[in-house]
DNA sequence: TTTCGTGCAAACCCTTTGCATTTGC
DNA sequence: GCAAATGCAAAGGGTTTGCACGAAA
């Protein structure tokens, strides 16, 4: 499991620079409760650090993914959602309807990863997978 | 099952006018193979018809998909495709690394469909559902 | 005839890119 | 000092919208 600072110290042992942008990104990732868009990122460091450009957001989200440090969750929205790679897996039910979204245990796809993998010789990357659908209260 | 023409004929049962626009869109969807995209529709349209703008095959696709006529499948191209809700449902495999597409049958998907109805009362709609990934060959 | 649907053009949103400037190491 | 990173502004791709015209029922 990562620490805090887990994302700055990873780029920094692999040699890339760190800058007060980089720093105040990755921290903007890591203290987020869960799930955070670029431009999310963007408003806080803005907030803290008032200078940092959108296209540096991007650019730098770009970088953390090919090192794994974060990875993207769709949430069906426009926009793609970013976490930290160390926290943990989970996975979502998104409620059409009413947009309710339900966290899921990384166990609950364990199964359907194995058939997969089994069957298929496919090996799914279901770190933080949003299945769409209609929530309790929707169904009624 | 749903037939061809079946898209037509149930927007003009629901009182939805009958334009030439709709049925050629209509007629593509159904004819597409699996999943066509929007400006693959415009395009075979185009083709025949001649006469028919982007916007008017977008706010067909969003009428038919209002009225469970179509479904949408999200390949993680940057662009939504769409099938006829009809024509039976399947999954996918997507293959980060070469982009190959596997069909995987509906049925891998019900015991964990099963799972969330049981356990989080929640009801999937896992209708064309692509799960990312690595494929065989690119996992070596 | 009257309401619904379309074409057109512009706007929109999120994301990416080229290039000159700045900065970490 | 020099490669790497940033800012800026513009472009890009897919999708949506306002409005006046045209056509289905």
């Amino acid at each position: 499991m990562n620490q805090p600072g887990d994302i700055v110290r990873k780029l920094s042992e692999q040699g890339y620079r760190l800058t007060p942008q980089r720093l105040m990104i990755g921290a903007a990732i890591e203290n987020s409760d869960g799930h955070i868009s670029a431009e999310e990122i963007y408003a806080q460091v803005i907030a803290k650090y008032s200078q940092v450009n959108i296209s540096t957001v991007y650019r730098t989200l770009e970088l953390l993914k090919r090192l794994h440090l974060v990875t993207e969750t769709d949430f069906g929205e426009g926009r793609v959602r970013y976490h930290p790679a160390g926290k943990g897996h989970h996975h979502h039910l998104v409620c059409q309807e009413c947009g309710a979204i339900t966290d899921l245990d990384e166990s609950v796809l364990t199964s359907l990863k194995d058939v997969l993998l089994r069957e298929y010789g496919f090996s799914a990357d279901l770190r933080h997978l949003a299945i769409f659908g209609r929530c309790v209260k929707c169904s009624k």
